[in-house]
DNA sequence: GTCTATAGGGCGATAGAC
DNA sequence: GTCTATCGCCCTATAGAC
């Protein structure tokens, strides 16, 4: 890993790059640059924009879910996994790396990309919901509490950005949280 | 308004552009055409793209909030007001005008447009933060759930459009109701 | 596999006539 | 106030040498 390829460089340029303007904005001149390779290695790698943004978005969502399901998966009850995950620290901010990218029209339109984020999401519903159901919910009720548990991140992350106060996500995941107590 | 003028046109198709592919994608070009106004013209009411999505995305924010007041601030008791507006059909896939816009990057580095949606969400969470309270909860409590409440929605339009399933915002509002009913 | 050079087109913005 | 014409820039992608 000290002499990592062109490739992988690219990758990773054009994941920080994304993460912080969009898969839009990001041209593969800024990718190039970023990475340090030539031109002509960015096209021989990824012919076009799209296939350079498929493997880098998902990378993201690859990484991202892996550290979700440490949390998620762990050994701990079914309710405090649950907590962990909601109140796990998080670059308010800076937004959601993947769900940012479904405000981009352009991202949604694309088969390749728009895949990779259904996969991202349909994945983390599935493991929010079975965790509702360990504590003893229906099926349908469980279901939307992970819709419900999962929306409070993603709106977190769009109020935070919105008023540009990190706290609006974690008064957001508060305010759930209280409620799952209560019930 | 059987003629609108030239600046009301070219507001109207800003608006409409906005909404579909959001501020950055949409050029003044494209404006232009849908508008029907000449190049001159835009130009001349809209000296920079700026001013054009600070008026368009304005306009936006005044009737969106307009029309939240009205079910806010209907004279129905506050828990009823609450599941009205959470439960207001939406175009889930379309997602919301305006927090789409907090994905871009370019939106949030401009001053003006930064504060438009600022006010936005920080009219929102003060009615909401007022029917809380009416409902007898701490101001503290009440504010963390007005946070809950619209990140709900705003994470709803986000997991609707990541899994193109327009049901994934009414799970989400389905999910949160119950807690609120079960507490 | 990687480089430099460049094509072809859309971008935001301006010029200047009417 | 509105029009047409055009500038200079950056975009995605390709060509072709090494």
């Amino acid at each position: 890993m000290s002499t990592p390829t062109a490739r992988d460089r690219l990758i990773d340029a054009a994941q920080d790059l994304f993460a912080v303007q969009g898969v839009g904005p990001t041209s593969p001149r800024a990718v190039l640059a970023a990475s340090g390779v030539g031109q002509g290695s960015l096209y021989h790698h990824f012919p076009t924009k799209h296939d350079l943004a498929v493997a880098a978005v998902g990378a993201t969502v690859d990484q991202l879910l892996a550290r979700a399901m440490t949390t998620l998966g762990s050994d701990s009850p079914a309710i405090q996994r649950l907590v962990d995950y909601l109140e796990r620290p998080r670059d308010a901010l800076a937004g959601c790396r993947v769900g940012r990218l479904t405000a981009e029209q352009a991202v949604l339109d694309d088969d390749g990309l728009r895949d990779v984020l259904a996969a991202y999401f349909v994945r983390l519903l599935g493991a929010l919901t079975t965790i509702f159901r360990e504590t003893g919910l229906p099926d349908d009720v469980a279901r939307d509490r992970a819709h419900a548990a999962l929306a409070i991140i993603q709106g977190g992350y769009v109020l935070a950005r919105a008023t540009q106060d990190p706290e609006a996500l974690t008064a957001a995941v508060r305010g759930f949280v209280g409620l799952l107590s209560t019930s």
